[in-house]
DNA sequence: CTGCCCATGTAAATGGTTACATGATTGA
DNA sequence: TCAATCATGTAACCATTTACATGGGCAG
């Protein structure tokens, strides 16, 4: 299971509360993983039963208490041994893509306003990936290193939006020639 | 759900046992969906009782029994009626993007070593997408419409891949450009 | 005689989403 | 006063994977 790793790769870097979580996986994992609350707290569970982080509650007088979760040793080897674990590759899941397999089914303007409409949401996407959110991140990296990996992986998630844009262009471009032909 | 609906899809091109979607499942949708035959047996199943299509048992005498499933009028309504409906984007959930970003606990040889892997994978991937397997069945379309789209679903996977080759590219490089400052 | 293709399914477990549930503080 | 942010969790449900289960035919 990958959430449990990437939470441990959050957790190496400095302890954090299910909330802190959320809002990392809401940003920044953006770009290679995603989670909902209710799936970050049972799987902090989890893992501080299995010894790889401890919790500790902060009393807080003006908001509520706070779990902050610590890497332990053990977590951090666990971490360590999965980084290093070869993984397969993502299994594609892709609903607009089904839905063009199949278009042949609609008239050239339904086609069109569904290319429209995921196109705009890519849009917002790639808007928020180059965002200053994204780029205020990478000065909290530990070093050189650990920026360069993190500006890759920000540029994977732009890449992988621009790629997506020029297909959608190409395909609707193409759906017109179709016709003047 | 869209396995369901890449089902009707498959089905409202001619009728199909799970077998013979297996098999769709594991070359032509592998641009945009994957699915197991288990999954694909309860589904069909599942659209069975909702009356989206209906089996017909064809008894063979030297391979065992088929069950063939007909798509029906609602079968074809209901396809016709997600078709237009738009779709969220899909989640990322990438299991090696993730190791690169905690990567930073690896040794440089680690890192290329897990891009190495990634990249033969990704390789393999494209070959089979650019295979001849993939041209031929573009001349099953039913229209040039058809084929058009399939066609494009094809660019679409293959348009992937290739990004996903020039990124690890650039990211080895950067990775040792690093080391020579 | 080994292994692959045909062809179907069930069961258990894991992973993920959505809805339910609470409640104080702060800023517009 | 409305919405958002802080902060946590549980429960029910749905989707997906993996393992279990069977058995004939055919080619190398």
């Amino acid at each position: 299971m990958s959430l449990k790793h990437a939470i441990l790769g959050f957790l190496d870097i400095e302890p954090l509360s299910g909330y802190d979580l959320k809002k990392k996986f809401g940003s920044t994992a953006q770009f290679y993983w995603s989670a909902t609350h209710s799936q970050i707290y049972r799987t902090l569970e989890q893992i501080t039963e299995e010894g790889l982080a401890t919790k500790k509650i902060i009393i807080q007088e003006d908001s509520p208490n706070k779990k902050i979760y610590h890497l332990t040793d053990k977590g951090k080897e666990e971490l360590r041994e999965w980084l290093l674990t070869p993984q397969d590759l993502p299994l594609v899941r892709h609903k607009t893509l089904v839905q063009i397999a199949f278009a042949y089914l609609l008239e050239d303007e339904d086609i069109n306003a569904l290319l429209d409409d995921y196109g705009e949401k890519v849009r917002k996407k790639l808007e928020h990936y180059r965002g200053r959110n994204q780029k205020s991140m990478l000065d909290k990296a530990r070093s050189k290193k650990e920026r360069y990996l993190w500006q890759q992986t920000l540029s994977h998630g732009i890449k992988t939006c621009v790629s997506e844009m020029e297909w959608i262009q190409s395909t609707k471009k193409g759906l017109k020639a179709l016709n003047k032909e």
